[in-house]
DNA sequence: CTGAAAGCGCTAACAC
DNA sequence: GTGTTAGCGCTTTCAG
């Protein structure tokens, strides 16, 4: 039914081999039969069959990426650039979405469907160090993005949790604020990005010689708006002072803002905030919100060239490679001192 | 290297076709037969490849969905439950972005990836009426999400602009509020989402017998958090008095509630607000935003199953149908009569 | 109920 | 430079 390379063939009087060699553009062909070719192909609106092609060749053309949740604008967002660095490649990406629920993560990673792609982009949350071997038996190419919870056998790409927790809260010690609270800490973790981040706040600290006080942390489940909320609404409750705010992302920054000028806090006069994440909505809330960019576009960029190059080199066994994205500090309103 | 029919075949004894048979639950099985091959599949570890198989019958088990940009948390939610409802029927689902930009809206429904699937849910934004004719060069089954610009030849399936807008007029009106200012519309559009949710607002005001009143209609560029500032800044510096709002989508809704806040504006006491579309965070602000839920879930699903209709009967000529999902106004804080 | 054989449309040796 | 041929792994007539 369809119009095959046989009936380009015919039509232009070469054979089959000859079509894909002008389809595939290989170098060696005389001018003039590249163009009898050509102008077959165009007559009949010949296009290639992409599943034949992936048959013969082991390559679909597609990738997945596997995420928690697309509800989650982090994750949205991720998934808009690795879209973009994809398609910059000629590539297609189907998402799944785990839920960030254990079992789902490792289903989609044993899964029939990832015969579908070429390689998998992997960004696990429940999973944990326990379930590396897991990796092992994965054949597909795999990148993982995200906490390097893992010392498997793949390449990771991920952001500089602890430098960027760091650099946001010596941000506003710069602002000359000392009592600096934070919201988004899981007590005892120490691998996963609260630990990580709540390293780096500590840091920052030490190096400024200002001492860490327990009752300024906040803890929260999820890392959500209403997370945020609730833990400043707790913070507000206990009576501690404070004049700075690291939240250990964006949404929990919006959400602790909110309890905040409710309580008729002004910020960043009375608090100065800083997130985590430059989800887009930092751009247009009031006041607009400082955070830490962690490089989302050089993440996505980096992963799926890594993944190219695995599935490009089917055989060879290349180190599992690590790649620490650039992050930067965005200033915007929430962090911005009063001209007076 | 991996391994195939004929291993199984071998391993039990069989033909290849046997395996085949057994492995697509072809009913006329001896069950002995059918252990034999089951156990060989099993010690072998067989797994059919999804690629041969799709260029045999055609079919990926794949669909796509197009829509303008995951950075956009209604699309991001609509991708979400697409993706939920494409799982049940053990459909992956390729995301492509268009950036609601209509030469990429065109390029994508041309363009070879096409084939890598059995069939595509289309939200476009930046079509017209006028590219109608685009879709019917296209063979690959078509879904069309969203507005009705198009009298084409495929199914349809999308939500009660009119009505939704209409039942959240009504519903500030019922809270007893008669001055509702607007955000979102835009000037003379008649047949996208800002044409219609106006029109809906209009016909709750008659209704009402209130007099529509042009003065509290706030335009919009794009329905971002930022032109739902922009609009209510514009709007309160007109010297405009209102008592109520209605924001053609959430996103707009969070930006002006934000700036009368800032103007000492208490919601709902002074102005009772709802927006549009059910957005997760709209749980989460404060006060938490009332809205119309547009039956995102309903949509996905009954889009699902109308492409599936249609890629299952691939000659059968299906007449288009259309699919409105029930709506339904969700009363939160912002709209809450206060208690005395 | 099961086997043999013919392709789906393409790519890649290997000839010529 | 170009043609021939053999599959990729599966489904599907058609026999038996």
């Amino acid at each position: 039914m369809s119009i095959t390379m046989h009936d380009v063939a015919r039509l232009a009087g070469v054979s089959i081999k000859t079509v894909s060699n002008v389809v595939n553009d290989y170098p060696h062909i005389r001018p003039e039969t590249r163009d009898r070719v050509n102008s077959a192909i165009d007559e009949l609106g010949y296009r290639p069959n992409l599943i034949a092609r992936g048959l013969r060749s082991g390559r679909t053309g597609v990738i997945s990426l596997i995420i928690p949740d697309l509800r989650n604008a982090y994750f949205a967002e991720l998934a808009d650039v690795v879209m973009r660095a994809a398609d910059a490649q000629g590539l297609s990406v189907i998402i799944e979405q785990s839920g960030a629920d254990r079992d789902r993560e490792i289903g989609l990673l044993g899964g029939e469907r990832k015969q579908k792609v070429d390689g998998i982009l992997y960004s696990a949350l429940a999973l944990g160090e326990d379930d590396a071997h897991i990796l092992n038996d994965v054949t597909t190419p795999l990148v993982l993005l995200g906490e390097r919870i893992f010392h498997g056998p793949t390449d990771h790409v991920t952001m500089q949790n602890t430098e960027g927790a760091r650099a946001a809260t010596a941000h506003l010690i710069a602002l000359g604020r000392t009592r600096i609270a934070v919201v988004g800490a899981h007590r005892g973790e120490v691998i996963g990005s609260a630990g990580l981040r709540l390293a780096g706040y500590r840091e920052a600290l030490a190096d400024a010689g200002i001492a860490y006080d327990d009752e300024l942390v906040g803890e929260v489940g999820g890392w959500y708006r209403s997370g945020g909320a609730q833990a400043m609404r707790l913070l507000l409750d206990s009576g501690a002072k404070f004049d700075g705010l690291v939240a250990f992302n964006d949404s929990m920054a919006l959400g602790a803002m909110r309890v905040m000028q409710e309580a008729g806090l002004r910020i960043p006069d009375d608090v100065a905030v800083i997130g985590y994440d430059d989800i887009d909505e930092t751009r247009y809330t009031l006041p607009t919100l400082s955070t830490i960019d962690p490089g989302k576009e050089e993440i996505a960029e980096v992963a799926v060239r890594f993944l190219l190059e695995r599935i490009g080199n089917p055989g060879a066994v290349i180190e599992p490679r690590e790649h620490l994205a650039a992050y930067r500090v965005v200033v915007r309103e929430s962090s911005t001192l009063p001209q007076n």
